[in-house]
DNA sequence: TTGAAAGCGTTACCAA
DNA sequence: TTGGTAACGCTTTCAA
């Protein structure tokens, strides 16, 4: 299938009644170009609708980087935050940011494939059970089981979960519950369990509820929890998105915030400042994380020898380029 | 400044021992390759690190279409939302979407003008006072003032604003003020005039109020309006941000929502179904929105013939090709 | 099954 | 101030 002529640089030139180099130092304002010729051909140009073909260009001055975002879904607040610092964190290294956010649809693979062939590396996360293959270097972000990827953010969460239980026992609480994500315990989770037995407070398997990491299921999860009739004046949350999500399914069943039951967040999304009351969390630097991730790209992208992708050969996972952001406590006052 | 010389594929195939459209064959998994040549090939190009050049790809395939996304910031989530679903729409049709977000900040038009590079046609807004040259078609998203771009798709605010004041009539309220976002009225907020006069409601400038389009904006917003200590039983704000921002100030001054003031706003964000209670909106579909921008995209994109750039020759506007995305009143029941 | 040659549209370098 | 020639790295005929 010969794709439809487009209009060259020569067409432009024939047109102008000069050579096609002339016509490049004409649209590209180079100098030693006398000022009736740039004129001629910039309006041989105009009127024949010419564009420069950015394949081309790229071609000859050498393409500049192009990272793509793999996300699950824009729509999340955490995906949109780290979105942004990345577009910033890539426009500051004259990079290009692609978005790959194709969400879960059955088409998603498919809609996926072409996009993959658009960028020199990846940031993000693959999505459960893609059945793409992703053979450019790629950073995931804190991604708990490291499987996939040449190179990973992480993220403390040790330390974030430790700041956010120190602060509810600091302010007295003691019933404290925990909604996770997934269906096995996070390691967040364990970070949890381990907090609760060297403080000495009660834990109990009734304490934990895992849901799907949604504003919904932070709703559910705390109906769920308050089912349950066990004391309880803390809840601890995966995330924020999750943290909100208890704090409509506690408001819905009357319980007031943080009076009658506390709630705190894992994220800092600005999200958290514009529900009332505002969510204290522990807040994960995402221009840090961002940073981060294209300094790894940068890493990988450099490193032109031997086997870019470890994971992909099958052998054991060689060295695997890893920087940690740390979360701090993030305490909003409400009101 | 010479590139720094990079592996091509003659690399790769010097060190198989086979010419470079074998290695193509080889590594495109295209037929006619014996298997033994194949893992030849693959195991030199692994061991060199070999990646193909995208650019030269794009140059010998046709460069499928890159449209570039210029927005404010995409932590504001009307943008995020947005650029989740042109993304989508994007993906669909092959294309691939750039975030050019690179907010206010001093260097704005500088790490603005390389990504402008990458793009065969943009869409969104550009900043106001940016001063970067756009010479590719440009699709506007709701853009009032309608002086740039070569397509834009219209919001019908009228249908909109109408809905939301009927709404609040017909729940009792009479006393209705506008949050307005800008300096001057916006068309909003001329509709808002409009209705109340031919509702037969009070209207006085002390019932609007216009501030900065942000959260704040929203909660200095309330603050002001029950300062000035009018008659006040519900507020229209010129979108969801403001509303919720306004929801918080409002909350602060220990006014009730909806029984004491009643709040609406326009734009049905996600994040409105997060806060409580639960924001009334008028909803735009964003996807309808995102759909529209790239079929004219696609138009502008097609439409190679004369001038493409009418606002850029001085000449008056010619045809300015319009798609009408109307929304809808979306009442949320909080829970 | 493999290889040689011909572009793809642009910019860079050097000579006129 | 201009134009000719040579890359840029890849894919796609067409022959062998």
């Amino acid at each position: 299938m010969p794709r439809p002529r487009t209009t060259t640089i020569l067409d432009v030139a024939r047109d102008a009644g000069v050579s096609r180099q002339t016509v490049t130092r004409a649209l590209n304002d180079m100098p030693g170009i006398a000022p009736a010729t740039r004129d001629r051909v910039v309006a041989a140009a105009r009127a024949l609708g010419y564009r420069p073909n950015r394949a081309a260009q790229s071609l000859v001055k050498g393409s500049g980087t192009t990272v793509g975002l793999l996300v699950e879904s824009l729509r999340n607040p955490y995906f949109s935050e780290l979105a942004s610092e990345l577009g910033r964190a890539a426009a500051a290294r004259g990079w290009g940011l692609i978005l790959c956010d194709v969400g879960y649809g059955s088409e998603r693979d498919a809609l996926l494939a072409p996009l993959l062939r658009r960028v020199d590396a990846l940031v993000g996360d693959l999505p459960a059970g893609a059945a793409v293959e992703v053979d450019v270097p790629f950073v995931t972000i804190d991604n708990a089981e490291e499987t996939v990827g040449d190179a990973t953010v992480g993220i403390d969460h040790e330390v974030g979960v430790r700041a956010a239980l120190s602060h509810l026992v600091a302010t007295g609480h003691r019933d404290i519950a925990m909604i996770d994500s997934g269906t096995e315990p996070s390691p967040r989770c364990l970070v949890y369990r381990s907090f609760l037995a060297e403080a000495g407070l009660a834990w109990s398997e009734q304490l934990e509820v895992r849901v799907e990491e949604s504003h919904d299921g932070g709703v559910a999860a705390a109906a769920t929890l308050l089912d349950r009739g066990i004391a309880l004046d803390a809840v601890l949350a995966f995330n924020d998105v999750l943290a909100i999500g208890a704090m409509k399914g506690l408001a819905r069943a009357g319980r007031r915030i943080p009076d009658d039951v506390a709630v705190i967040g894992m994220d800092g999304l600005d999200v958290g400042a514009l529900v009332t009351p505002e969510l204290t969390t522990v807040a994960t630097d995402r221009g840090d994380v961002a940073e981060a991730a294209l300094e790894l790209v940068d890493t990988l992208l450099s490193d032109r020898s031997g086997d870019g992708h470890p994971q992909a050969t099958g052998s054991a996972p060689a060295h695997r380029p890893r920087r940690t952001v740390t979360p701090r406590l993030l305490v909003r006052a409400s009101g």
